[in-house]
DNA sequence: AAGCCGGGGTC
DNA sequence: GACCCAGGCTT
């Protein structure tokens, strides 16, 4: 059989499978291109079964693209609380405000206008282009070319920008004519569903017959694809600090920075324990000095509060980071006599710390406004006196820390949680806090 | 070209 | 617990 024939038969045969089994998802129920536009960006990096939910919220919440430019951020924010890679969500509200300054309003059909939206590159353009205008584009995904590099029997690396382009090419040429809007999601759907990665369902594919991967008994060794180096091990150190007096029954949060990790998300209050060393965890510290390193940190950002025991441990796993997280109850203390005690006894913590594990140089700080524990030594050195934070006591529960770069930090209750976006383990031990799963660790210590 | 960006699934 | 899923942006 010659490529032609292949082609061909791949073409014919995966539209009339797509037509048959296609699965019935809320974004395929109109041709709104808004509504494709969102599914898409959602669908980056993310299963469907875990975007359905997120889709139906966000339309609901957001129904236009009007409505999603006028929307505050933090809203949009919140509806994608739990999604990850959060840059997408600014970038899609970004983009529909694009979208009613350039067009109006309406969704651009023209290619370079498409592409130039923030946060759509070469594959969401082409699935926007195709799937809400039909136009004879490819849309080449993770599972686009699992399904040609098998069929075809690319040995190409698909992580090599190159390859993606020779995928394109070929994409291309095996769209029907005007057929477009089906066949890139017939693509898509049979990666998802029959040509999956690890165990594919070759005896039920629509195009098993002509497949060069299969015949070649290549099918569980493709695609190539170059492995991703190992996430690096971080040690953190967590503080629930439950406030006293006029902060009774609430608990200290923060703002991450405006870019980077996690940007603009609510957290507790954390530090990194010690850099660790080239290539290896730094391991657990000790409850005692990672008490005194917490309090030391929170003295550092105004805080003064005492830590009173491990509430629990946690793990997050980002793809290029582990956060190993060693979480601290900690009691809002009156800020005035405390504080110097404090600062003494981070100092003593750290030198022990340090003479202990042989730590030479301080890492400098990987994020702005988060402190590793040098830091925060360093920053008990420079700061003889409380931050002016302590003089200036705000009206609500807003804290700034007095440092030009500082962050936000804000005390809340239970009722504010619905309101700010909070990375999944975040949400996970506040949400457990309040729901006084800690009650037991603290009493024992009391 | 390589690193930065989350979260969840399977086995 | 080990392994898998990866688009777009920034540098």
């Amino acid at each position: 059989m010659g490529l032609l024939e292949q082609k061909r038969h791949f073409s014919v045969n995966l539209l009339d499978w797509y037509m048959v089994n296609r699965r019935d998802l809320p974004w395929r129920r109109h041709n709104n291109p808004y509504f494709t536009w969102v599914s898409e960006i959602m669908l980056q990096q993310t299963r469907v079964d875990t975007v359905i939910p997120y889709f139906n919220r966000f339309i609901g919440n957001f129904p236009t693209v009007q409505a999603l430019a006028e929307a505050p951020e933090e809203e949009v924010l919140k509806n994608w609380e739990g999604l990850g890679y959060y840059s997408r969500a600014r970038n899609l509200q970004a983009a529909a405000r694009q979208v009613m300054e350039l067009h109006g309003g309406e969704m651009p059909q023209d290619k370079q206008a498409v592409f130039a939206l923030k946060g759509v590159g070469p594959y969401t353009a082409g699935a926007i282009l195709s799937i809400a205008f039909n136009q004879s584009q490819p849309a080449v995904d993770g599972n686009v070319m699992r399904v040609l590099s098998r069929y075809f029997l690319i040995d190409e690396d698909i992580m090599k920008g190159s390859t993606r382009v020779l995928m394109e090419e070929l994409a291309g040429e095996l769209i029907p004519e005007g057929r477009a809007r089906d066949f890139n999601q017939a693509l898509m759907e049979l990666g998802a569903l029959v040509c999956t990665p690890k165990a594919p369902h070759c005896l039920t594919c629509p195009v098993m017959e002509h497949c060069s991967g299969r015949i070649a008994g290549r099918e569980l060794t493709l695609p190539v694809k170059t492995k991703a180096k190992p996430p690096r091990p971080e040690q953190r150190l967590v503080a629930i600090v439950e406030g006293r007096g006029a902060h009774r029954g609430r608990v200290l949060v923060r703002q991450r920075p405006a870019t980077g990790l996690l940007a603009r998300m609510w957290e507790l209050p954390h530090v990194l324990a010690a850099p660790a060393a080239a290539g290896k965890a730094a391991g657990p510290l000790a409850d005692e000095p990672a008490m005194a390193l917490l309090a030391g940190s929170l003295w550092a950002e105004g805080f003064a509060a005492r830590p009173e025991g491990l509430a629990t441990h946690a793990e997050h796993v980002f793809s290029h980071i582990v956060w190993s997280l060693q979480v601290y109850k900690c009691t809002e203390q009156d800020q005035s006599n405390e504080l110097p005690l404090i600062a003494a006894e981070a100092r003593a913590a750290y030198d022990a710390q340090a003479s202990a594990k042989e730590i030479t140089a301080p890492a400098q700080a990987s994020e702005p406004g988060i402190t590793d524990a040098a830091n925060i030594l360093g920053s008990l050195d420079e700061q003889g006196e409380p931050l002016s934070v302590f003089a200036a006591s705000s009206s609500a529960h807003d804290v700034a820390t007095g440092k030009g770069d500082g962050l936000t930090y804000r005390w809340i209750g239970p009722e504010d949680m619905d309101k700010m976006a909070f990375p999944n383990i975040f949400l996970k031990l506040i949400t457990s806090y309040f729901a006084g799963s800690y009650e037991q660790q603290s009493e024992e210590l009391n």
